[in-house]
DNA sequence: TTGTAGGCGTTATCAG
DNA sequence: CTGATAACGCCTACAA
């Protein structure tokens, strides 16, 4: 059915060896001969049968790719990256999501084994134990954003703790005193070290954490939304938010705008990753900036150099700087009507 | 290295084919040799090597998916979907983007033909010519959004122009005589449906087309920014502004605000796609909704149930029907003479 | 119920 | 420079 090596050979009237030949550049071949092969290989639209191929030469040129639950411009902009990257290298993607779960993980992870070259692992959700009891012993692995305490696999992360702590301190500047958090969410590696950056910029800022200032979302929307509600029915509610992503930010924004607060004149608010659009909300959003497709960029290159066998990068955890990214959604807190303390 | 078959017969005491009925149900094995060749399996952390199965089974299951440049919230929901099904029926994906030129597209074709068993391929700015020329036809494939006349190949698209009558039939009946478009680009095949669908609503309203009022974007938000300064910078602007996909409309909103204008007491803003941000927009976002996660899901249950053989449904074309979402940025237009006077 | 052996499409190693 | 031919890991008749 489908043409094979083979059929190149007997068309062309010569070996089956000294085609493959000619494909790879991988031998001498007369010039007439090489001409004479690749038009036969043209004519008969032959492509080599890869899963044959990788038979032999033990390669998949595939880079597996296991993400959580993909939403929002964030994946998008991520496998961009790794997309961009993995085919200037001739390399592809083979993509599986939805993973935050432990028995989904271990699933896709098996079923990737054997068909990949290398692999790319983004799960914010997972404990150490879990992800180095899956991970292919066999082929090398990038880690994304996960809780890994040593240096067994290369971890590319959100310089997360900096960047919060940055905003935080940003909003202190600016005279906030009450600065509440919306979190991504316990158990989300990301969400946790940005949490971490906020508690620590109100110390050092010399502020007092409280709890009734710090709300558990799940970096959608609707849980920005609701926390934001939730801040507002506070006795004493807070001059300035912190959401813990753009998404959560935006959901904030449509609470309060719906509560009738001016941002930034009543409430200031902001994000963290400056997604594309942050710059275009109403009011323009304050933002941690994250390069995030430059992370997918990344990922992909470092785990093609160790499939190559390079030299491995003495620090293999490598952290992304963020960026503040001031807008129009923050200002200075409004002028005390009620007590002011401390 | 990679533990083979041929290992785990050996630790087993067995033969390979035994194990390969253990590992595939395919005949008849005792119960305790079965399980002492699973044990073995999972001990030695075997997993088959998936191009050597290729070899002989000819079957990779793996769907290889073609997309153009991936942008905001719809890719992430695309993929999405088509990775759910995916993965319920067993198979994975095998991603490749940014194919909105030809030959890269032709490049990113022919190398995915070998590694899949169909493919998915969204591309809305080639011609049916090159689609045509460049599609595999050893195996089935499944198009989206594509210019396609014909039924050699099933396609799956939304049903923009539908969409889009609705909406501008519905600002029509708001009171709007002053429709402005920003429409996502020439060659763009959802982009081009979408303004038919505008330019019949204007008809059938009984309003004459205006091209001052019609501008060309490409999806982006900054697109749909600049558009909207200009809709502001004519003698007569529109009093509502259309825009061909949310991206775009969240530009327009953000130009309208830093221009002074008020959404929608001065102007009414609709976009499309309804991307699951919109109802966080301030103010929220009327827009036409699109189940993108659904069409993703469709294209891959399709091509799943033609690769397995499925008799194929009779309408290969299959249109996704869309939804008008009505939120807080359209209304009435503002009374003709009594401009507003903040 | 189990084992043996042939072959899937490639590439790599030899001879020529 | 070119052509046989032996792997690669697996599945599947066919034989036992």
């Amino acid at each position: 059915m489908a043409t094979t090596i083979k059929d190149v050979a007997r068309e062309a009237g010569v070996s089956v060896a000294t085609v493959s030949r000619v494909l790879n550049n991988s031998g001498p071949v007369s010039k007439p001969v090489a001409e004479r092969i690749r038009q036969v290989t043209a004519a008969l639209r032959y492509v080599p049968h890869s899963g044959a191929r990788s038979l032999i030469t033990a390669r998949t040129n595939t880079l597996g790719v296991l993400l959580p639950d993909l939403y929002g411009e964030f994946f998008s902009e991520l496998i961009r990256g790794m997309d961009r990257a993995s085919q200037a290298r001739g390399y592809h993607l083979l993509l599986s999501s939805a993973h935050s779960a432990r028995p989904e993980f271990e699933t896709a992870m098996r079923a990737m084994r054997g068909r990949v070259d290398g692999m790319i692992v983004m799960s914010p959700h997972l404990d150490s134990r879990t992800l180095y009891e899956n991970l292919p012993g066999n082929v090398p692995a990038v880690l994304l954003s996960c809780a890994m305490r040593d240096e067994r696999y290369p971890v590319l992360s959100i310089d997360n703790v900096a960047g919060a702590h940055t905003m935080v301190t940003h909003l202190a500047a600016l005279g906030h005193r009450r600065i509440a958090h919306v979190s991504g969410g316990r158990g989300n590696h990301d969400a946790e070290e940005r949490q971490r950056g906020f508690v620590k910029a109100l110390r050092d800022a010399g502020l007092k954490r409280n709890p009734q200032l710090e709300i558990e979302g799940d970096f959608t929307e609707a849980s920005g939304y609701a926390a934001a509600q939730a801040l507002l029915a506070r006795p004493v509610p807070p001059t300035a938010i912190f959401a813990g992503n753009d998404a959560m930010a935006i959901g904030v924004l449509s609470a309060l705008n719906e509560a009738g607060k001016r941002v930034p004149a009543d409430v200031s608010v902001a994000g963290f990753d400056d997604v594309p659009l942050a710059r275009y909300l109403t009011p323009p959003l304050t933002s941690v900036h994250v390069p995030i497709d430059e992370m997918g960029e990344r990922a992909a290159n470092r785990l093609i150099a160790s499939i190559a066998g390079d030299a491995i990068p003495r620090r293999r955890h490598e952290r992304l700087a963020t960026r503040l990214v001031v807008r129009a959604s923050c200002g200075h807190p409004p002028k005390q009507k009620g007590r002011s303390r401390s």
